[in-house]
DNA sequence: TTGCAACCGGTACTCAGGTACGGGTTTACC
DNA sequence: GGTAAACCCGTACCTGAGTACCGGTTGCAA
């Protein structure tokens, strides 16, 4: 029988495309697989659960680049200062919690434009009556991209 | 003396880069302006207030292909049928809401996790007790990028 | 043994919103 | 009239998270 399964395996049982998993190998989410005789991954039957974390943890705001660390964390784990999952997720916590807040101010100031009837940004933008707050920085704020 | 700003000028009193002058004349946010017998682009005055109204509608979550045909509708408005600023404002508050709705979501599980004081993902995934939803869709929602 | 699906690698492309670079003109000031 | 700064165009590059394509192997079954 098999000493592991195929990529197209993998892929199907975590609901990624084939190439996904070349890309997260590169990317160091993966640690890189046996092989077969002719070269082709022979994958771990967790393969599937460590795909399913990585997952997870996108859904919950974490860049690739983070969910390796947090891997990697995981694999050879605590050395002393490095944050475990818990301290990131209370930093990661409050980035979303600013990110909220600066939707919520783009969705007040959104209600008032509706609210006042404006139809015109242009307009708008010369009117003195608009809420809209044209008076802010030029750049956008870094949580709201 | 000159029939218009120089792009250097207008640059620096919106606030932005020479290049993403260019920029927004290729992506059609702003209309082709006048030149100089060298070439040179000679801006009217009131580019400076569309530059802020971009950088306005770009603050409230419009991309720049929305805020392209905001600009679009407001030059030869009211064509019967093409919604205004109103209906689009109104339709990004919808957007907004499920994207702040999405994240109260996630700040729930990252919340939850925390309280749990859960340190691994990887040994959260194999445990019945971690509050985490490994159970969700394995493809992540399209309104939490 | 032959046929075909799956796999390999490497590279290029996608989206958004720009930024950077290089080599060649033009303008402005002294 | 010289020179430096500003400008021109075209193209390539950046981030993030993949996807797509390619020609060339490999694996597996009939």
């Amino acid at each position: 029988m098999s000493g592991g399964l195929r990529s197209g395996q993998v892929a199907a049982a975590a609901g990624v495309n084939v190439e996904t998993l070349r890309y997260y190998e590169r990317r160091g989410l993966l640690t890189k697989p046996e092989r077969s005789n002719g070269g082709h991954r022979l994958y771990p039957e967790d393969t599937v659960t460590v795909l399913r974390v990585i997952k997870v943890a996108q859904r919950l705001g974490f860049t690739l680049e983070e969910v390796a660390e947090l891997l990697e964390t995981g694999r050879h784990r605590h050395d002393r200062g490095v944050p475990g999952l818990r301290a990131r997720a209370e930093a990661k916590l409050a980035e979303i919690d600013a990110k909220i807040a600066g939707l919520i101010g783009i969705r007040a100031a959104l209600v008032a434009a509706v609210e006042a009837g404006c139809d015109d940004l242009t307009a708008c933008a010369t009117s003195i009556c608009c809420p809209i707050p044209f008076a802010g920085p030029v750049d956008r704020s870094p949580d709201t991209p």
